[in-house]
DNA sequence: ATTTATAGCTGACTAAAGTCAGGCAAATGA
DNA sequence: TCATTTGCCTGACTTTAGTCAGCTATAAAT
């Protein structure tokens, strides 16, 4: 092969180093520093604790301060002390801040559309960065517990129904299945997790209390981009965990035949082919596994 | 939709940033500011000449001076005037410089394998990562002339062959094709040309010189991860360019009616078809177009 | 043979980033 | 309650990056 996977790479890294040059150089474009706009970018995300600002930009606590006394003397910001902990401080942006962060924002917006009006297929673009967004993010996916109407969760459960639609011969319909209520799959009678890679959700799995007996796993679904990373095991783990917390010992599962890997991953993860236990259209393959008391 | 175009990107951003970052901190591992690891990388790379060096890493005569001196310094490269001109000098590495240049280079490899490593499905990651190279450095395409058998050339061609391979009904098989001598494709009887990205062959295009009283244009292809930024358009432009200079007045070439947009692109560049001119089995429709005279 | 332009260098600066020791006030723990 | 820890701050630095005017040598143009 003439052209190495290496190249291929490195060839990709001088690609990005160009271009978050490019976008550190038009921010330097409204006449701040760049430590500075980075701090305000950062309180302008939401990170508003001095701590966590250090923490987050990997800035020295010296360093830090005199960036933030700089913001504080444009008017950009307010610092104010933590009520709760008063020895914590809490940045916030002033009106002239918000604006000036909504500046830096359409700067890179700007460059975010530019990028995609240049290839004709956005959506190949966009996928290819989510792959590679969530390859390089894999150390930082987090699992969260959150309810399942909660946005994250309907994204998910979305993206879940359009791959049944697409993989089941005659389609799919929610409607028809036993589609669980939220609150089958919130505490106390169940749970709801998503997986996040820097806010973008990933992954999902519901723990779904019934009255017979035992539970169910339902919408156990990873993203096209995060496969083969070990997250459905992930979310599995988490999901058993919140029923050995609920004093559940029976966990059910359904599947469809046409999603092999799913039922692989189930039968070397303990769980165990059982009868039918509902009337379903969808599922073609039933599971249980057994979950340890909280003291075993 | 609840993730947006843009927030896919910014996520793509943020990613690259801190792979960016620290990818440069892992540079500065070795004792040496990064504006030196740098410049002494552009030397190692080839990048002898001063003045290409200060172009490349836009830097200040003055600054690059003080870090070429202070490489010299360091022993780890020799600065000498340039025969052809005196006022120009070009740096070379001594062997400590190679030693630690190669360090470098180990150290990009690595990171490089280990991202590798990271994903199972390292072709679509890779695949994903040339599609976004080659997006963000579509401005720096540049088409160069090169005989038919360097290895740019025979990566394209192989991909081309690949290709069609795929795409007819039949298979394709090179031996059974017209496939043209590399002698009638190079000067004084034709041309080749390639497209380059950083140093990544993403197309090509042969002009077939014959004693036929027409030359043929043969093997356009763009690469997959390339398709739509009007590259086969320049290409094709080149080529026309190089048969003009060779007085060639009519230019002829074949397709294959599975390449449908091969076919559009011909017919709304300026070709006609014609009959069959061939007994080659693959093609199954054949074009024409005249050449403007040099002086025309 | 001059004049002019070019390539690279040096000196003298400034700005930005980063380091580190110590200080103070609030919280925590024995 | 009092020593200790924590969170943030200030002062006093150093290093790195970057700018700019002016210098010298070579080369090119007239």
């Amino acid at each position: 092969m003439t052209i190495s996977d290496i190249s291929r790479i490195r060839r990709f890294n001088r690609a990005v180093t160009r271009e978050v040059g490019a976008l550190d150089h038009s921010f330097l474009g409204r006449g701040r520093p760049l430590g500075a706009a980075r701090v305000l970018n950062a309180i302008g995300q939401g990170i508003d604790e001095v701590g966590a600002l250090r923490a987050n930009l990997g800035l020295d606590s010296g360093l830090l301060s005199r960036l933030l006394r700089g913001l504080e003397g444009e008017v950009l910001i307010t610092l104010a002390r933590d009520d709760a902990d008063g020895r914590r401080r809490r940045a916030r942006l002033t009106p002239a801040g918000q604006a000036e962060f909504e500046a830096y924002e359409t700067l890179s917006d700007t460059r975010a559309t530019d990028l995609l009006a240049a290839h004709p297929n956005t959506s190949a673009l966009l996928t290819a960065m989510d792959l590679i967004a969530t390859t390089l993010g894999r150390e930082e996916i987090e699992i969260a517990e959150t309810d399942p109407r909660a946005e994250a969760a309907i994204h998910c459960l979305e993206a879940y129904y359009a791959e049944l639609a697409a993989r089941f011969d005659g389609g799919f319909d929610v409607s028809l299945s036993c589609d669980p209520e939220a609150a089958s799959m919130t505490a106390p009678r169940g749970a709801f997790f998503v997986a996040l890679s820097d806010g973008m959700p990933l992954g999902c799995v519901g723990l779904k209390g019934t009255d017979l007996g035992y539970a169910e796993i339902k919408r156990l679904w990873v993203a096209p981009s995060a496969r083969g990373l070990g997250l459905a095991r992930k979310l599995m783990t988490r999901a058993e965990a919140a029923a050995q917390k609920l004093g559940i010992t029976t966990l059910r599962l359904d599947t469809n035949a046409a999603l092999t890997e799913a039922q692989a991953f189930y039968r070397n993860s303990g769980w165990h082919e059982i009868p039918r236990y509902n009337d379903d259209p969808y599922p073609t393959h039933f599971f249980e596994k057994a979950v340890a008391a909280p003291g075993a």
